[in-house]
DNA sequence: TCTTATACATAATTCTCTTATGTATTACTG
DNA sequence: CAGTAATACATAAGAGAATTATGTATAAGA
């Protein structure tokens, strides 16, 4: 598990982007995409992700769509064309960070 | 400017590598090598700066040296041998999570 | 039957940073 | 030479995002 100090600030671009890529998802179906991606390394706890999901939507940049499977709900949540339009933005703005930040530290990445 | 946001939890951690790369330096130095390493996109901001130095010192991870230059102070930072070792292991740790980031965004850094 | 996994949600607290404020010296510019 | 910008330290109030804790409830597995 990473520290979570440097996780703070991507959460957004995080769910924004896997939705982009993984299309129609859930909030729990997020945290395990997102785990299994990272192996392990990135655990998004339910108090960071709904509140960051009702977020993105007050905002337009997410829609979302009620199921019940069973007697359980389930809520879905895909980008709009704008959230289409920021998820694009805010990976350009994190690869535009990563660059600045490896010419601070004098890192080469593989 | 870079988002604020992605920048929280790494300030410890540039601080720590611009020490073990350039040596003894004072706060205001450390903000214009920043702000001239990053071209300008990292101002760290002195309400950051100066609590995370004597915070970094009370650990242990930075020794100081105080100077008068003229009628002004001037307080130097050094790493101590602790410090050392920490600075490289924040440059992994930045490093780690930098590659699981590119997995889970599923981006390409030149 | 009991525990774990699934699935949502919110509230209190913590932590880091920004913004604002304060003090003071030195250098530049009109 | 007066005013502004730059140098140089420091702390406090407030904002914002995340963690931790708590709550509800169903489904699956041991």
């Amino acid at each position: 598990m990473h520290s979570t100090e440097l996780l703070k600030g991507t959460l957004q671009t995080i769910v924004l982007k896997v939705l982009k890529d993984h299309g129609k998802m859930y909030g729990y179906e997020i945290t395990q995409r997102v785990k299994e991606l990272s192996d392990g390394r990135i655990l998004l706890t339910e108090g960071a992700l709904y509140p960051t999901l009702h977020k993105l939507e007050a905002e337009g940049l997410l829609k979302t769509e009620v199921i019940n499977i069973g007697k359980r709900i389930r809520k879905y949540y895909v980008l709009t064309a704008p959230g289409k339009v920021i998820a694009k933005d805010r990976v350009s703005e994190f690869v535009d960070f990563i660059n600045t930040m490896t010419t601070v530290l004098q890192v080469k990445l593989d």
